[in-house]
RNA sequence: AGGCUCGUAGCUCAGUUGGUUAGAGCACCACCUUGACAUGGUGGGGGUCGGUGAUUCGAAUUCACUCGAGCCUACCA
């Protein structure tokens, strides 16, 4: 093995080398299933930290079950991202100078197919960079036929149940994209902007109405002005009509509870066409619907003659000057609104009449809604269930047609002579099906289906529903979907709809865990347009500032914020990012992944991972020195274990069992907490020091050195397995290497059994010997260390106040003492033998004194102990308040009383050891 | 407006059903190239847990109020 950890030389290799072997396929159809289905990323995507952090906490839970035994599936693919992908073929489409219209639908779709199989799923290979491990043989994509075939049936049994119907209603128009979006596409962010106030003149007498609006260019539409029924100001106007200022038509005022009289002028213009509220007030007083624009939010020719052909915003310009020279204009102020905007093109939105398909939710959501109470759905943490019952208590039917060619084509057929819609597979299904003979003429629906909606099956279509298949039979419902909270509405609470809808009321996960977002080190979101993303393979191969420069400020889609993006780069990254590779990197997520906590990316913490994984390689290069072509007691050879051995072995299995409960509730952080903690600081600080004076001195027995050869390698084997889930690469490198010592014969670690805790091993005793140990050396080592005496010098020492049982523990266990605190002789004084000048130590009630002649300063040793001292009064001082506290005494459990009594002897006795110590000190 | 989350050492975070003197990593200080590791070892300094009040023998932990940060949903004419 190489002196340091280099991740480059391994990682890469062993990937290639499960994926050829077939490990991350199923392994035995005959034990407990474990399913977990991938979050389809999307085909245009690429890896952002989101993924990684996602992917590595799968990857854990995978490995983690298939090494359990479980009969494991990680269900990997893609969805086709409709909007995203089209956008990015038109994108190529432009630079040719052509648009997708001048290819034709068919040509479309095959370029965009083309597209796909070169440049598309990128992610995919990003994803086994990380050390992922889903079944890629049985990789999906939302496109496919299979699944293509799954959304048409979906579509049908929906349909024929009432549950899709097709109206035409204000929908979220994109006048970029041109399409429809879902409510839930829509982003509304805080934005500045005005409130034009604007009259009305009535047509019959003087004056005016005032209405107060931020879209005055919808004026041309309006259908009506509203006020509050119980409006003092304006019941006299109730009935009247007004003129529409630059129109010659005449609107009446009605009354309508929708109108807060508080707000504005407390008198609203209706324009039912571009107002999801007006078009609500519209339909209850049966207004006239005027639509202004084109699908490109362009003025149509409803609209009066000087305005058409108009750009939407170049019309509110020229009616804001119209009205000022018509006097109608009273004032404009700036004033904070919330303009809709498309979450794909960032354009302002227009609420737009338009035929659409919808999905009517209500009847699904309550199912749905039902299994996350009773708890046939548990989310992770428990709080994200308020906002899936928020959610889905008041859902409203999802829009599900868009506009675009890449897609689900909705398999609906329209006889336009006799206005029929026809539902069905394909057109000749249709036409047997309704026995439509060939002179009638049959048009599809031209839109395609929302992405989402081939998602929301994706945990059972993948598994080759409608067909009833072994797999199906096998995994679903599925154990755990992993996933951040922000598509709980997009995917979450679809899928399980859908779920319930088509496998017989299964549903589709049992458990929903929610992590959190990766955020920036100063606690921002990342995101493209911020400029602070950060690329996980260049965390895990490296990347230079300026590299990392370029990378960040090209393609950039607001080249002004250039500067500022600079200089975050390199304050963050001065630089740039060394290369930690990928096991350190995951190790972060998981120490990082609590209770759905967002987590800020902090390269120390990598760093500091790093450097573990550095740490556990050359743990390993020790064990493999001193066992490699030695007797490792794989043999009948008699094996004696010191106390060490015993020791490490108990901490362990304690940290197994701790491991298992933090993966059982999905506590990655403490897992990875306890099995850092037990690899670094018992393992390695301890166990590994511990077993060298007996496998370097000629004194111990080969039985002993035997013993403890066995120990370090199976605990050491051990370990790698219980770190594998979270560190695959350099736990598989190690374990290769370890595996003819270690007496295991399978080929991977990854199929190999996760370790179970062997009670039996847990050793009291032995701990607590080793506890006496710990305190020995340690006190000597703080003497040594605030004394300034060197390591290297060996120590005469002398023990006072002993107990017979002290003396056994010294006895048997000498050879760490003396190696570990470099004792040169120990000294058991009698109760009457007078000791010298020394400085002490305390190990329960004995006295550990180091002789201070020549060593040690009399006054620092005064210091020292006159600290020690105050310390433990310190804490005395608050048991003794507990203790004299009847309240504390008559109240508090038995044990506890107990406890703190036996507590406050225990320091009463050190305290005076110590006092004594000092007065003889000062004394001498 | 309603709901949720968070506020613990300089920084990033743990803290299980209230129970010893509140922990870790990083950073910091001192010493140490000791035969796995300087991406290291040994020892050390540092916080009273946002604030106020309440419950309790006992509160970082429960409750109320409050300040600050963030998120979600709805409305904003």
């Amino acid at each position: 093995m190489e002196k340091t950890y280099d991740p480059k030389h391994i990682e890469q290799d062993l990937y290639t080398h499960w994926e050829n072997q077939g490990y991350f396929s199923p392994q035995d159809n005959n034990k407990a299933s474990y399913c977990i289905m991938i979050p389809p990323p999307n085909v245009t995507g690429t890896l952002h930290m989101g993924h990684a952090f996602q992917d590595t906490i799968m990857d854990a839970l995978i490995r983690y079950h298939r090494m359990k035994g479980n009969n494991t599936l990680w269900q990997p693919g893609m969805d086709h991202a409709g909007i995203a992908t089209q956008m990015v073929v038109e994108r190529q489409l432009n630079a040719e100078g052509k648009n997708r219209h001048d290819l034709g639908r068919d040509k479309f779709i095959q370029r965009v197919w083309d597209w796909k199989e070169t440049s598309g799923g990128q992610i995919t290979q990003q994803l086994r960079r990380l050390g992922a491990s889903p079944d890629w043989s049985r990789e999906r994509f939302t496109m496919d036929d299979g699944l293509s075939e799954s959304v048409k049936d979906v579509f049908i049994q929906l349909y024929d149940e009432g549950l899709i119907y097709r109206g035409k209603r204000l929908v979220n128009w994109d006048p970029v994209l041109h399409t429809a979006l879902s409510d839930i596409e829509v982003i509304a962010e805080e934005e500045e902007g005005f409130m034009h106030h604007v009259m009305y003149p009535f047509v019959e007498g003087e004056g005016f109405m005032e209405i107060a609006t931020t879209r005055p260019e919808t004026i041309l539409a309006d259908g009506a002005l509203a006020v509050s029924p119980n409006d003092p100001r304006y019941s006299a106007f109730i009935g009247k009509y007004v003129w529409v200022p630059m129109t010659e038509r005449k609107i009446p005022i009605v009354e309508d509870d929708y109108v807060d009289p508080e707000f504005g002028t407390g008198c609203v213009k209706i324009t039912p066409a571009h107002d999801f509220n007006d078009w609500e007030v519209g339909q209850r007083h049966k207004m006239e619907i005027i639509n202004l624009f084109t699908p490109s939010a362009i003025m149509n020719n409803n609209a009066p003659e000087a305005y058409r052909g108009m750009d939407r915003f170049v019309a509110r310009k020229k009616i804001l000057e119209d009205l000022d020279a018509a006097g109608l204009l009273v004032k404009i102020e700036p004033h904070k609104l919330k303009p809709p905007r498309g979450d794909r093109s960032g354009e302002i939105i227009e609420p737009y009449l338009t035929d659409q398909w919808y999905v009517k939710v209500a009847p699904l959501a309550e199912p749905a809604i039902d299994a996350v109470k009773t708890g046939r759905i548990k989310f992770v943490p428990d709080n994200y269930k308020n906002m899936y019952f928020s959610w889905m208590n008041d859902i409203q039917d999802w829009c599900i047609s868009r506009q675009l060619w890449w897609g689900h084509r909705i398999p609906a057929w329209y006889d336009d002579v006799n206005n029929e819609i026809y539902v069905g597979k394909t057109e000749a299904d249709v036409r047997e099906k309704h026995t439509l003979g060939n002179d009638i003429i049959l048009r599809q629906d031209e839109d395609v289906l929302d992405t989402w909606f081939s998602s929301a099956l994706w945990p059972f279509s993948t598994l080759g529903w409608p067909e009833k298949t072994e797999a199906l039979k096998t995994w679903y419902p599925t154990n755990v979907l992993v996933t951040g909270f922000d598509i709980i509405f997009f995917w979450v609470a679809r899928m399980i709809m859908f779920g319930l809808k088509f496998m017989d009321g299964e549903v589709p996960f049992k458990e929903v865990y929610m992590h959190g977002l990766v955020r920036d080190g100063d606690g921002q979101k990342m995101s493209k347009s911020k400029g602070n993303v950060i690329d996980p393979l260049d965390v895990i191969d490296g990347i230079t500032l300026d590299d990392l420069l370029v990378k960040r400020s090209s393609n950039m889609m607001q080249p002004h914020l250039a500067k500022k993006i600079k200089k975050a780069t390199q304050r963050q990254f001065p630089n740039g990012i060394p290369a930690y590779g990928t096991d350190a990197l995951r190790f972060t997520f998981a120490s990082q992944a609590s209770n759905g906590r967002d987590i800020r990316f902090d390269l120390q913490r990598i760093e500091g991972n790093r450097n573990f994984c550095n740490k556990l390689w050359n743990a390993a290069r020790y064990v493999l020195m001193q066992t490699e072509g030695k007797d490792v007691g794989l043999n009948k050879n008699e094996k004696i274990r010191s106390l060490a051995d015993d020791w490490i072995l108990s901490k362990l299995q304690k940290t197994t069992q701790a491991v298992s409960k933090h993966f059982a509730n999905y506590r990655f952080d403490l897992a990875a907490k306890a099995l850092y903690e037990f690899t670094w600081h018992e393992y390695c600080d301890w166990y590994l020091e511990l077993s060298k004076p007996i496998l370097f001195s000629d004194q111990t027995r080969d039985a002993e050195k035997r013993g403890t050869r066995h120990t370090l390698v199976q605990v050491f084997e051990t370990l790698l397995r219980l770190l594998h889930p979270i560190m695959p690469f350099i736990t598989e490198e190690i374990w290769q290497t370890l595996k003819p010592l270690s007496g295991q014969t399978g080929d991977t670690i990854m199929l190999t059994p996760y370790p179970e805790t062997e009670t039996t091993l847990i050793n009291t005793e032995a701990n607590q010997q080793l506890e006496w140990v710990k305190t020995f050396i340690i006190g000597i080592r703080k003497i040594r260390a605030e004394m300034d005496i060197k390591p290297s010098k060996a120590l005469p020492i002398l023990l006072q106040n002993w107990t017979e049982t002290d003396k056994q523990h010294f006895e048997h266990h000498q050879i760490f003492i003396n190696a570990l605190a470099k004792i040169e002789r120990a000294d058991w004084l009698t109760e009457e033998s007078n000791a010298p000048e020394a400085a002490t130590a305390l190990v329960g009630e004995m006295k550990v004194l180091i002789p201070l002649a020549g060593l040690i300063d009399k006054a620092t040793e005064t210091a020292r102990l006159t600290k020690a001292i105050e310390k433990i009064q310190k804490g005395l001082s608050s048991l003794a308040g507990r203790l004299n506290n009847p309240n504390f005494t008559d109240k508090a459990p038995t044990k506890v009383v107990e406890q703190v009594r036996q507590q406050a002897e225990q320091q009463k006795v050190a305290l005076a050891q110590l006092e004594e110590q000092l007065t003889k000190i000062k004394a001498m």
